[in-house]
DNA sequence: TCTGGGGTCCTAGGACCC
DNA sequence: TCTGGGGTCCTAGGACCC
């Protein structure tokens, strides 16, 4: 078979990926005590969710990402349920990501908890033992520094790397020499490839193709008719283990939008207008928080039976003026049907430029239309499409797995609510399982808080809203019971 | 059991320009 | 005059990834 090119993989292993295992469930359990050793599924709660990350303990029920939450809830009744808090996961993220540009100049993160290392471009030495080394010592420091667990995938291409990552998971570090990638490759399904989705897995069905071995079989030229000429010629590259892709810090981001899938299906017109409008203004922060300006206009309906479209408009140039993108928005949502009921809406921008700047022309009109539209558009109840988000970040609702502060037990976690109440676990990163206790929704006692860092906390830092840098602890916090006390009711354990 | 949210890249057709 | 070809931009959709 071809080896005709040498050097389409490094002959050491110094590429390294990192993937944090079952991150937002371990985040959720570092940060939570009694649930530790438990199933614990984060994702989306309402009856649409969907499953992000299941902890280990939840998988063994067969509980998996991108499952819908209510088939979880049917496999694992008794896992804990948690809302996503992307904050507390952007803070460990930032804190791994940290100790990789130790390593190397060259680090290109995937997501929050997944990064490809060049190590030879961090001048370690091109050696299995030294990488191996290097590997070893980042999942201990990424384990003191977070309190988390990662595996490492080594090899001298991208793609091998993130195989060991994946064979290596839980905790582990599996270094994949290139002499042994072949027959390592050979009989593994081609969705072990990176491209190959359903989708194109069906295609290759088909066509009797099953396996790694059997893609590169089937040779380019048929890969391409199957496939296409992009993604046939790079799947045959890569099932013969050519990878030279290379490691590239992090890119400035192409697009940035917001959507929304709701409860239940939108009907009403000018409903789908407000929610329009929202998210443009949603969408909008976000640019602007990212110091960016974008010249194309996208929204996305997805109806009632699943169906979705998107329609774009491009301006003559690049803004970040709420009022254009929001007239944008509603003009190319005049140009969908909705009738028959929207499950989800979204709004973004592309075309995106490093620098503010706004067309003349369409400065003046977007004055002009901005009027229009605060005559035109009347807000619904207690709704609010302008600059108030503050208001908007506040929970009326208790989420589960939402930090709170009470003032007299101090920090903790939404467990549950309903009927008027709110049950929150008092414990912190660094306690003792705590007890539970129910409240009243709106008791004036209890409020949002922050969340605390998984390690290196204080005892009872409750009180701080203060997040990141809290003196180290003395001694450990008694949460013992102290008697009954004005909270309702105690339904502890 | 009905299917999230935030992205990236590719394809294909038509407009438009030279 | 009835026949070109290439390049770029825009729009829409689809596959894939985490």
């Amino acid at each position: 078979m071809p080896c005709g090119s040498i050097g389409h993989v490094r002959a050491a292993p110094t590429i390294l990926h990192l993937d944090m295992d079952a991150f937002y469930a371990a985040a959720e359990q570092a940060a939570k005590p009694s649930l530790r050793g438990k199933p614990v599924v984060v994702g989306g709660i309402g009856p649409r969710g969907v499953v992000a990350t299941a902890s280990y303990e939840a998988r063994v029920f067969g509980v998996r990402s991108a499952m819908p939450t209510a088939q979880a809830r049917r496999l694992c009744p008794n896992a804990a349920y948690l809302t996503p808090r992307f904050t507390l996961y952007r803070q460990v993220s930032e804190a791994v990501m940290e100790l990789l540009h130790a390593l190397s100049p060259l680090v290109e993160p995937l997501s929050l908890d997944e990064a490809f290392v060049d190590l030879e471009a961090g001048g370690v030495p091109a050696e299995t033992a030294a990488v191996r080394a290097v590997g070893e010592r980042l999942r201990r420091d990424i384990r003191s520094a977070t309190g988390l667990t990662g595996s490492v995938g080594l090899a001298g291409a991208k793609m091998l790397a993130k195989i060991g990552s994946e064979a290596a998971k839980p905790d582990g570090l599996v270094v994949i020499e290139s002499v042994t990638e072949r027959e390592l490759l050979g009989p593994m399904t081609v969705r072990t490839l990176p491209g190959v989705g359903p989708a194109t897995a069906e295609t290759l069905r088909r066509a009797g193709i099953h396996t790694v071995a059997e893609t590169a079989e089937a040779g380019e030229a048929e890969l391409v008719r199957l496939l296409g000429k992009a993604h046939g010629a790079g799947l045959y590259a890569m099932a013969l283990g050519r990878d030279d892709r290379p490691v590239v810090a992090e890119r400035d981001a192409k697009s940035i939008s917001v959507e929304d899938t709701f409860e239940v299906d939108l009907t009403d017109r000018t409903r789908v207008r407000t929610e329009v409008l929202r998210l443009a203004d949603r969408c909008v922060q976000r640019l602007r928080a990212a110091g960016r300006s974008g010249r194309t206009v996208v929204i996305k309906v997805r109806n009632y039976d699943f169906s979705t479209l998107t329609r774009s408009e491009t301006l003559r140039g690049p803004t970040d003026d709420p009022a254009v993108v929001r007239e944008a928005a509603v003009r190319l949502l005049e140009m969908v049907d909705t009738t028959g009921g929207v499950r989800l809406l979204g709004v973004g921008i592309s075309g995106l430029a490093d620098f503010t700047q706004e067309d003349l022309f369409a400065q003046l009109a977007t004055e002009r239309e901005a009027e229009e539209l605060a005559k035109a558009a009347p807000e619904p109840a207690g709704g609010e499409s302008g600059e108030r988000e503050s208001e908007e970040e506040r929970p009326r609702r208790w989420h589960p797995g939402l930090d709170v502060v009470h003032d007299e037990f101090g920090a903790g976690w939404v467990q549950g609510s309903g009927v008027g109440r709110v049950t929150v676990r008092f414990e912190t990163p660094w306690s003792a399982p705590g007890r539970a206790r129910t409240f009243a929704v709106d008791d004036p006692a209890l409020r949002p808080g922050e969340p605390l860092p998984l390690v290196g906390g204080e005892p009872g830092g409750a009180q701080s809203s203060e997040p990141a840098i809290l003196p180290k602890s003395l001694s450990p916090e008694p949460l013992e019971d102290t008697g009954s006390e004005s909270g309702e009711e105690i339904s502890s354990r």
